[in-house]
DNA sequence: ATAAAGTCCTGAAAGC
DNA sequence: TGCTTTCAGGACTTTA
């Protein structure tokens, strides 16, 4: 599930139900989410902090964590802690809870809070998972990641684009060229745009080049404030489930591959 | 049993 | 030749 947009409504949940609360307990339910941190040290890093303001690249969500002392006039922002760092893989979510709330099964670590509410990372397959990390590690992440497709302005986008000889499908999806876009998401902007999945991206001139990333752009902003890409008729994913799937557009049977490694739904007339 | 919205690793092929 | 880029496949993990 988790591409930009689901990342982009996580990031939603931790604003209005975590940030500026103060972290009371970790419990972690099954520590085969931890990336790089133990329990006793995430759990002695977090507890009795405050949640800060999140922020999100690519497919990353990143949460600083603020000295746990009530912000005094003087200083509004408080010591600096810790940063929480969330991949979600293809299964993960982010929830808010009620703070009793029995845990559902696949809800993997609880942070309760000094309110009435709780935060859940659920995740069913443990892909990927929850790390601690300070300003030299998110360099580090960021180091491998391209610009947020959410973000990225059309010259840099044609830039980070030209000359790359893989299908422009496997380009957009390489989080080190373009950060945030997944499988369906670069189905849907290349069937928008009418370019053909494995059309080679240096074959493309800039004219397409820049109609893809008005596509994405378009893709993007329905799908942020769907907090996912959304499977309406109109669009190319509410058709890829079906038995036999037409092109919304035109009524063409739509054609189904494999583009490194992964599925791949596009239209035969509209995509040439 | 096959497949799944993610990433990482390997080995091989392609391109400069 | 050698370096880099790209691809395919498998791995991770769990469930429908």
């Amino acid at each position: 599930m988790p591409e930009l947009p689901d990342v982009e409504g996580f990031r939603q949940v931790l604003l209005s139900c975590g940030r500026g609360r103060r972290v009371t307990g970790v419990r972690v339910r099954d520590a085969g989410v931890l990336r790089g941190v133990g329990v006793t040290r995430l759990r002695s890093a977090l507890e009795g902090r405050r949640l800060g303001t999140p922020w999100r690249h690519g497919k990353w969500l990143f949460v600083p964590t603020e000295d746990g002392a009530p912000p005094r006039g003087e200083d509004p922002a408080g010591a600096e802690g810790p940063v929480l760092a969330f991949h979600f893989g293809m299964t993960g979510s982010l929830r808010c809870g009620a703070r009793d709330e029995a845990p559902a099964p696949h809800d993997r670590i609880v942070f309760t809070l000094d309110g009435p509410r709780s935060l859940r990372y659920r995740d069913q397959r443990k892909l990927q998972g929850v790390r601690l990390t300070d300003a030299a590690g998110i360099d580090r992440i960021r180091e491998g990641l391209g610009p947020d497709a959410l973000s990225v302005h059309k010259p840099e986008f044609e830039e980070a684009l030209a000359g790359r000889r893989g299908a422009v499908k496997s380009e957009l999806m390489d989080q080190s060229v373009i950060a945030g876009l997944g499988n369906l998401l670069c189905d849907e902007i290349l069937w928008r745009a009418r370019v053909a999945p494995r059309t080679a991206a240096r074959d493309m001139d800039g004219r397409t080049l820049r109609g893809v990333h008005t596509a994405m752009g378009r893709v993007l902003k329905t799908s942020v404030h769907d907090r996912c890409v959304p499977p309406r008729r109109g669009w190319l994913t509410g058709r890829r489930d079906d038995g036999d799937p037409h092109c919304p557009r035109c009524g063409s049977s739509l054609r189904s591959g494999r583009v490194s490694g992964r599925r791949t739904v596009w239209c035969p007339v509209c995509q040439p």
